[in-house]
Formats: C-alpha cells, structure tokens, sequence
DNA sequence: TCGCACATGTAATGAGTTACATGATTCC
DNA sequence: GGAATCATGTAACTCATTACATGTGCGA
C-alpha cells in the first residue's frame, strides 16, 4: 500500500474555513496546528497546483485594489466530498521518533551529567512553549466557544497536557540521575 | 546541512551493550526501544555493513555449535567513541505529526459522533500500551536498579507519563463534545 | 538604499517504508 | 507436512527537507 500524501487534507481542510492563497495557509498552519503538524515552505505549492489539476479548489488571481501575484484558492464541492472522507477514515498511528529519549536509552555510556543537562534543555523549550499555549488558552471560556473553535481548543489543549506531562517527567527522571550522582 | 542518519546511533548503541546479529537488535528494539525509536525491517542490514566497512563494528560468524548463518557484530574502540560523541550532543526535537489531532481540528466539517469515535477508538489503544508498559514496571525498586537498567527505566516511565497524559485529553475531549452533541 | 516580510515556485537529496526475495530451523 | 520464527538482504517508491531561484512592496 503506498503512502498516502497527508499534505493535500490539511490543505483542504484551511480552505474549507475560508478561501487563501498558500503563503496565508502556511501563517495560519503556524499559528494553529504548528505543535502537531506542519509543512516545510516549499510543499505546499505543489500540492496546492495539484489540486486544482484535481479540480479540488479553484484559482483567482489577486485581489482587485493591489496587483501583487497573489493566488487565491478556494474549495470546491468535490474537495468539501474529499476532506470529508477522509476526515471519517481511521487516522493512523505513526510511532514517532524521539532523539532525547533515546540518548537517554544508551545513556550509562556517558557520565550522568550529561543525560540531566540534555533533560534540562527539553524542559526549557517545553516551558517555553507551554507559555505560548497559555497565552492562546487563558481568556477563553469554554462554553462560549463556537464549535469550530472548540475543535481547535481541544487540539490548544492536548499540547498543553502533553507539554505538562514533559514536565513531569524531566523533573522525575532529573531527580533519580542525581541521585545516583552524588 | 545533510540530514544525519541515527539508525547508526541506534545500532551503535544496542552494540555497545552486548554483541549481537542484526536480528537480534531488532527484536530487542521491539521490545525495549519501541515507543520511541523503531526501524523497518530492512533497514537495519545496510548500515550494519556499513559501519563494518567504517570499522565501527567487527563481524564475527555463527556460534559454533550451531552452523546457522548468523552474523554477529561486536562495537570496536572507534564505534565507542562515535557513539559516545554523539550522545554529548543536543538531541534535536523534531515536531512530529500527529493526524488524529488534525483530524479533530477540522471536525466541524463531519458529524461530532465521528470525532468523538476517533478519540474513543484512539484511547483503546493506549490503554492497550499502558497495560504493557505495567506489566513491565510492576516489580520494578527504582533504588534496586544498576546504571543501565536505570536509563531504561527512565524511557519505559516517559511512555507511561505521556501515555496516561493521552488518557487524560481523551476523557476531557469526549466530555466537551458530548455536551454539544446533545 | 538596504533589509524585511510578502509571495511563489524548482531541484536535489536522502531518509523511511513497503514489497520483494531467499532459505534454514523448529514446533505442532 | 505445513506454519511460524529465525535470519539476511535488494529494489522501488514516496515523502520531507534543504537549498536554490525570483520578484514585489514597504518602512527606516
């Protein structure tokens, strides 16, 4: 079974809120769905031509008042079809590779020092980032979400509890290493 | 810059421990690495062979009494210090994807019930793996443990940690949606 | 005028996954 | 005898990332 190109969902799923060019999709995609999917500059373009091939979105060009060379897509009713199908599918688990933890793994090789300051820098980009979920988080009220934003809410909140439990952990295993340090 | 192959690492570091055929590592992968690094079948032979003709590894064949046809590797002083060099450096936090939260982020464009089914189907198999990662810790004395059995008791928590974390944004997400459902 | 953000793309690399291919041994 | 596990590998394909390439509009 061949891999199948993800890209093109998430691409049709921001047109689904609302018509953007592919330079917009990839600033929303930083601000929303950055902490569990992103694309690199350069594939959206592809994909965003291959899909109008496809006949999934249409293409207008610029906006009357600035003549910049801007491409506007916007979803048709096969490409609503399309990300609807796919979005009732079963995602697919992939087990995700984590570098930390596996220099954590073959960590008697080196002195211990080592394993709680690589620890220690994950714990500080994590509360770095924890900071940005709270910035996003801390006026809203759950019940007055509207339902697409409570969709997006729900994601906020996983990285924020996954984030939390990073936390937990650095600071447990930090503890056992020194421990076993001095 | 060229992105750096760690299946070596992984190799090197499984080598480090005790010698083994490429076989073998892979089983043990399976069962001890396997939340958090794994490797497809084939991808394991060509880097063996390659870190042979590197002279990171030795390659010795079969054990006596049996005339199977088993390559058995073993890390050289050189391997060591790779690895070891390796080990000092920062890890690198790849953003990973995730599709059931993209799946959940655009869940305004399908029915609730089928978002809240992802979640659900989603929480089955992490208690599924929590289950194992119990059966594995339940007898485990954290001050019992040597200094290698202690870094892989850190992984095994960390799997744990996170595990329990999805328990608990699945709970809170279904509990949300359902309340709109209704 | 210099640099930055906007805006769109191509080309090359290499990493990961899947399918394919082979053969021995062990257990039922 | 047949299935599962042990054991090693090759080939093809897709995907993601990186570097490259180009050009506009705006503010300091």
């Amino acid at each position: 079974m061949a891999k199948e190109n993800k890209t093109r969902y998430a691409l049709l799923g921001f047109l689904s809120s609302q018509p953007a060019s592919g330079y917009e999709i990839k600033k929303k995609m930083e601000q929303s769905t950055n902490h569990f999917w992103r694309e690199g500059d350069s594939s959206i373009y592809p994909i965003l031509k291959q899909l109008l091939d496809e006949g999934m979105v249409t293409c207008a060009l610029g906006n009357k008042e600035s003549d910049k060379p801007k491409k506007v897509y916007a979803i048709t009713h096969d490409g609503q079809l399309e990300l609807q199908e796919w979005l009732k599918e079963n995602p697919v688990y992939y087990p995700h590779r984590n570098e930390l933890l596996l220099k954590i793994f073959f960590g008697w090789n080196v002195k211990t020092a080592i394993s709680i300051n690589h620890i220690e820098n994950f714990r500080h980009i994590v509360k770095s980032v924890i900071n940005d979920y709270q910035a996003k988080t801390h006026n809203v009220v759950e019940n007055k979400l509207t339902q697409k934003q409570l969709y997006q809410y729900l994601t906020l909140k996983a990285g924020i509890i996954y984030s939390e439990a990073s936390i937990r952990w650095c600071d447990d295993a930090i503890k056992l290493l020194k421990k076993r340090v001095k």
